[in-house]
Parts: C-alpha cells; structure tokens; sequence
DNA sequence: TGTCATCCGTTATAGACAGCATGTC
DNA sequence: CTATAACGGATGACA
C-alpha cells in the first residue's frame, strides 16, 4: 500500500525551475485573473498537476493541507467552462461551498455564471442548469441524482475536494457512490480529485483510471516538535528550552506570544475548549497591545449582544476576548463562530482553543499550532488515538501562506516513552490509508434504496455492476456484500419501500424516502408514528419525539440531572409517544430530552432559560431545531401517503422550529423584516395578522416596543398596507409584499 | 468562623449533510 | 475491547 511520493520535493525549498502562471496553456484572460489575486508562480505540486488537468486527464491531487490545490482544480473548471463546458465541484462542508464559491466568483470577470448549492443555500433548482461552475456539497450532488436532474449528463467536470472523506462511514459513502454514478452516467466527464495526503491515493487514481500526483511540499515551511517538561524537541533533532509557565499549553503559548505570534490550540472537549481559553486570557492580555484589545472590545460590543439574558457561553467568550483569547467549537451559534474566525483574521484575537471544527473547516492558518490532546472518547471503545491524518491536519494549519517564512506545531507528551511514541506516529508517521465504508450495513441501505428508485439498477447484477464501479468495489469483491447486501434487500422490501414482483422497484413509499433525502430507517419510523397519530390527540411533544428517535436526529445526551424532569414528562404521556423504544433506555431518554427541548423551542422560551434547564449549548439548539424542522418536513410529505389529516398540522409545526414561535406568530412571519422578537412585540400589542399591519398607521406601529418609525413605515409597506396618506391600492387580496429588500436585515430574527 | 488546599467519587465526552419554493446584491 | 479531565462535595489545615 505504502509507495514513495512520485515527485519528492524538499520542503519549504522553490525548485530552481518553476513555472509561471503565463506558461500554462490557457486562456490569457484566465491567466490574468490569476495573476490579479498575486499568483505569478506555481507551486511544485502543481505544475504537474495542472498541466495533467488542462490536457483533459483524469486527476487526482493528494498534497497537504494549503499547498494549493484548490487551484488546480480551478484550471480545469476554468478551462472547460470557457470552452463551453459544466462543472460540478464537490465539498464536504457549506462553509467551505462558499470559500470556493467566493474565490471561484473571481471568474465572473470572464463571463462564466458560478453558483452555489447546498441544503441553505440554494441558487434556485431549474436555474442550477444555466451555471457554467457550480458548487455543491456531497450531499446535495447526490441529491441532484436522486431528482433525475437531466444536466448531470452534460457536465464535463467534476471536481471531488478532499476525497479523503470516502474514508468517513457516516457520509464518505455518498460521495463515491456520488463518482461512481458520474462516470456510470457520464464517462466522458473529466474527474479531479483532491486528497490530503494519504498512503494510497495512487488506489484512488487506479480506482478513478487518473493520474496520480502526490507530494509532501508545503508553501511554507512546516516546522514539528513535542514539549516534555519544559523542553521542545523539533523533528530535526534540535532541542529547545521553552519559557516557564503553569503547563504545558501556557509555556507554549507564552512562548508564542512573546516571539508576537498567533496561536491555534486544538483540544478534545468543548468543555476544555473554554477552560482552556479562560485560562490562558490574562497571559494573552498581557502579552497583546491594548489598542488592539480596546478595538476587539468595541468590535465584539457591537456584535455579540450582551446582557442578562445571554446564553452562559457567550457571557464566558466576552470574558475570554477582553484578554485577546477566544474559544471556538460547535457548541457556539453561527454569529459567534465567524466573530471568533474573522477577529482571528485580522490578529485582534491572539489565540483560539478549538476542537477539530476548525481543523478541518474553513481555511484558518496560525503561526503556531498546539495539539494539547491526541486522544478522543468514543462511545463504545473508550478513549482512542486519534488518527494520523486528523493530527496532520491540525498540524497543517501552522503558517500563514504569504505572511509566514515558517509555521511551528507541537504536540505534547508527558513521559519520554510517549515522546518517543507521538514522534514516530505522528511525526514520522504516514497517515492511514482510507478504506470504503461503503459495506457498512446503513449506508448499504440508503444507497441501494436510491439506486432501486432512479431507476439504474432493476436487477441484483445491476447491483452488484453497481458497487463494482464504488471505490468499495475497487477494494473489495461485490459478492463479499452478498449477506449484508440480502438482508439489506429484505429490510427494505418487507418495509414497503421497494417491491420485487417484477424486477427491482421501488414504491411511492421508497421514492419520496429516497428523494426527501432522509435515512429509510427513518422513513420508517416516521410512517409507523403517522399511523398512530390522531389529530387533536397528538400534540407537538408527540411529533418531536418522532422525529427525534430517527438515526438522522443525533438526540441530546440525558443527564443525571435531568432523570427527575424526564421522568415526569414521560409518566405525563404515560406510554403514549408514537414511537417506543424501551422506556427508561437512555436512548430514549434522550430522545424524549429532545423533544422537551424543541418544544421549549416552540413555545418561545429564551433561549438562556432552555440551554441553562437542559444543559445544553446554542449552537446545538439551533442545529437540532434545523434538524427538526427538515424531519417535520419529510414527515408532513409522508402524511399525504399514511395520513393526509396530520398533513397541515406537520406544516406548521415544521414553520414554528424554523422560527423558535408559537403558532400564533405565523401569520406575522411572512413580513420581511419582521423576525420572531419583533413579531412578539406586534402580537401584544394587538397586531395579530399581517391585515391587521396593513390597517395600521406608522404613529401607531411605532408604540409598539423595540419598532421605531422608520421601521413601522417599512412593516406597513412590506405588509401590503400604505403608510403614507398618498392613496396606493387598497387592502385587499393576498398579501403579497412588493418587492424589493429592506434594509433590516435579520435583526429581528435575533432573541 | 472563614478561606483555601487536598482528596475522592462522580460525571460526561467532536462534528454536521439533507426537501422545497422563491427571491437578492 | 472502554480512559480521563473536570467538576463537586467532604474533609482538614491554617489564620
């Protein structure tokens, strides 16, 4: 499996003969738009590469982190588009959709359309077509199979980015199923791939018939060691004493800071994340210039609203940021996550503790990277070794391209043996190879079911056609599935999604579960809970609880501490939740936990008051409402199939956890402008329709709280009313607000 | 009596994709 | 096949 890079580069070092941008055969005004972002030459593990892609070559691209292969990849969209072409490009992550989508919106210059879509974002279905580059998460290519969108088969490239990710069981499959149905589809389509390095891209290459390039070249020189009791030992055999400090972190970033660099701490758990971050704030404070502290706190007063009633996380992060350190995982909202990334940026924020969110997101580089923990918990085997590739990830993040001559990254050890051990494996060490996850018996499943619905595979040969052309196939023999793959056929036949009186086929049932995108095992679940439900007897609590008890639905975690409250909801229903589990299992606890959660949701309960009861964190608030709110969706879409009377009520219920409101506030939500708070606000004071806005008049509107006049105008406007005596239509049809965009932005969508 | 250090048992554990229909600079 | 940091309560030392 192991072979020696193909092009061996040293390190940090410019090959005498590197190429210019002005020698790649492309279209001049391409090269120019190049040249415009500051790039003149290319990296060595470019060149090759790029040269491989504009001849129209199957590629793939296994490098480092930043070592710019993003711009290969931008050659052959480029390339193609301006000769007519469509491409589709690949991501793992939203956030990193619209970095592409941001840095490939320089082409516009050129005349190519670029889009962007993802499962929030979306630059509307039937126009996808008119893109000439289109960015699109996994998921979302896949969705776009799954719909039968015809210009799949126009596309002449598709760029897979950080195919590595086969190797993640929960969501690698659908990617390579995702290349497979491509080249099944399309085999004339062009394919680059780009890898991290790993031990057998040339696997990859062989699977996807490319060329194969890899190397260990970095932009900037990567420079590793490990602290053990004070002293840094770097992979070169060097030695050096760092300063004194209360440990090992506070030593390393002490002597970050001295030396006037930025830090990047990775850590294991959100909770140490915050610890941590408190922790090093006052030696982060005294090692910053004030002024750039006194304008990081005039920044972060402008945009984290403060107060009594914020969430205890974000009263610990404006803690943190008045010393110049920051904490960043998934438990924060959008809002402060990119407060946090920005200010880093822009070097007001001096150090960020993060878990592996920004290891693996957006682009992010520091200075100076510290791997505090190289163990993660994980449920069913206990504390693990993280792998070698997350570590190099992380490790990747050290040096700014542009701005560093060199990036420095430590890992830590507690004992000379350890030492010894961390330098060998993940130092010295190569990253594991990637294995298909594809067999795995859940992604089996939904696979097979959307292959069965479009239709491609009607016989069990076809399926076995089918996984021969994965990267499963590749590594693997296709009858090896034989029993996962029956016992897979069986599931979904006896549950109705797929019949088998004439070839393979799927139900009404087994399409609309394949193309709401949803886990069969959910739709199941979902349809059995319809069959129970009554309207009038079955209440939200009921339906959240479905919904959370899907394996699409990561449910909270119940603590000790809320057994008690638990215990009473559940004696409350007294066995009448539409899906039961085994009462008192944790699992169901946890799921009943989060229905209690979405529910406190729904009925406008301040956000503060539900993290503090439950225990949890905002950003995960937010993640499973949205979670929620999709479910609800699909649910109400299987309601017209096993009971169109719970149809209507799934709607709105799916509505209030788009906007944390009760049912009442619906009606105003169709304003513009007017979010949840504000929507509140016109509610009490008697304002409970949208007609009850347009009769209203600005001097009127503006007694309601927290809407002053100018806004009162523009919600009597928006609402179809006329807020000037100047006579305009009358206040009658639907409301259909004019058109136009105001300018409140999402202030009201805010608690 | 109040405060801090220490010990010891208990407790919780990273992340993040997706439908659909319409409307923006 | 399950490890560990961090927390909270209890206890004890000391001013």
């Amino acid at each position: 499996m192991t072979q020696p890079p193909q092009n061996p580069i040293t390190p940090g070092t410019l090959l005498p003969d590197t190429m210019r941008v002005t020698e790649l055969p492309l279209d001049d005004r391409a090269v120019k738009v190049i040249l415009d972002q500051g790039i003149e030459e290319l990296y060595p593990p470019q060149q090759d590469s790029s040269m491989a892609v504009l001849q129209g070559k199957n590629t793939v691209l296994a490098v480092p982190t930043a070592s710019g292969k993003s711009l290969v990849a931008y050659l052959a969209c480029v390339s193609a588009a301006l000769r007519g072409g469509k491409c589709l490009y690949i991501v793992p992550l939203r956030a990193l959709a619209t970095e592409k989508y941001q840095e490939l919106s320089a082409f516009r210059s050129l005349g190519l359309r670029i889009g962007i879509s993802t499962g929030d974002l979306d630059s509307s279905d039937p126009r996808l077509e008119k893109f000439d580059i289109l960015v699109v998460t996994s998921e979302k290519a896949d969705s776009l199979f799954r719909h039968r969108v015809g210009w799949l088969k126009r596309v002449s490239v598709v760029v897979a980015d950080e195919v590595h990710l086969i190797h993640d069981s929960g969501r690698g499959p659908t990617l390579e199923v995702t290349l497979a149905r491509f080249r099944h589809l399309n085999p004339e389509a062009q394919i680059v791939a780009l890898s991290a390095t790993i031990a057998n891209s040339r696997d990859l290459a062989l699977w996807l018939d490319a060329e194969h390039f890899t190397s260990d070249w970095r932009p900037v020189e990567l420079r590793r060691g490990v602290y053990l009791d004070g002293n840094i030992s770097f992979e070169d055999g060097k030695t050096e004493e760092a300063p004194s400090g209360k440990g090992p972190v506070d030593c390393l970033i002490k002597r970050a800071l001295e030396q006037g660099h930025q830090a990047l701490v990775f850590v294991n758990t959100r909770r140490s994340t915050e610890r941590t971050a408190e922790d090093l704030s006052p030696l982060v404070g005294r090692l910053s210039d004030d002024r750039s502290l006194e304008e990081l706190k005039s920044l972060a007063r402008g945009s984290i609203r403060g107060g009594e009633d914020v969430p205890v996380v974000t009263e610990r992060l404006i803690k943190c940021l008045k010393g110049g350190s920051a904490f960043h995982h998934a438990g924060l909202t959008n809002d402060l996550r990119s407060f946090v990334e920005e200010n880093f940026k822009k070097g007001l924020i001096r150090v960020i503790v993060a878990t592996p969110t920004l290891a693996a997101g957006i682009n992010l580089p520091a200075r100076v990277v510290v791997v505090r923990d190289l163990h993660r918990f994980e449920s069913g085997l206990g504390n693990v070794p993280l792998p070698v590739m997350e570590v190099h990830q992380m490790c990747g993040r050290a040096g700014r391209p542009r701005y560093d001559s060199m990036g420095e990254a430590f890992l830590l050890a507690r004992t000379e043996d350890e030492k010894e051990g961390v330098m060998d494996h993940y130092i010295h060490g190569e990253s594991e190879p990637i294995l298909s996850k594809l067999g795995v018996e859940s992604s089996l499943r939904t696979h097979v079911l959307s292959s069965i619905a479009m239709g491609l595979t009607t016989t069990e040969e076809e399926l076995d056609e089918f996984i021969d052309n994965t990267f499963y196939g590749y590594q693997e023999e296709a009858w090896s599935l034989k029993g996962r793959m029956g016992t897979v056929l069986e599931y979904l036949e006896t549950e109705g999604l797929v019949s088998t009186t004439s070839g393979l086929r799927a139900t009404e049932f087994g399409q609309r579960t394949s193309q709401l995108y949803i886990d069969p095992v959910s739709a199941v679940i979902l349809r059995d809970a319809l069959k129970k439900a009554e309207v009038g007897k079955t209440d939200a609590l009921m339906l959240l609880h479905a919904a959370a008890s899907t394996p699409d639905m990561i449910p909270f975690f119940p603590r000790r501490s809320d057994h008690e409250m638990l215990g009473f909801i559940m004696k409350d229903r007294d066995g009448d939740f539409l899906v039961d589990d085994d009462e008192g299992s944790q699992s169901f606890m946890g799921q009943v936990k989060t229905a209690a959660v979405l529910e406190q949701w729904i009925n406008e309960v301040h956000e503060r008051t539900i993290c503090e009861r439950f225990d949890v964190y905002p950003g995960d608030l937010r993640n499973k409402a949205d979670t929620a709110r999709w479910l609800v969706y699909a649910m109400g879409e299987l309601a017209r199939i096993f009971n169109k009377d719970l149809s209507r009520e799934l709607v709105r219920l799916s509505d209030r956890l788009e906007h944390g409101i009760r049912e009442e506030l619906l009606d105003l939500m169709a304003v513009k402008g007017v979010g949840r708070v504000r929507a509140r606000h016109l509610f009490n004071a008697g304002y409970r329709k949208v007609k009850d806005l347009r009769k209203a008049t600005p001097d009127e509107l503006s007694r309601v709280p927290g809407i002053g006049r100018k806004l009162a105008t523009e919600i009597i406007v928006l609402a179809g009313g006329h807020a000037e005596p100047l006579g305009g239509e009358e206040d009658e049809g639907p409301p259909s607000p004019p058109e136009g965009q105001s300018s409140l932005g999402d202030f009201g969508d805010e608690q």
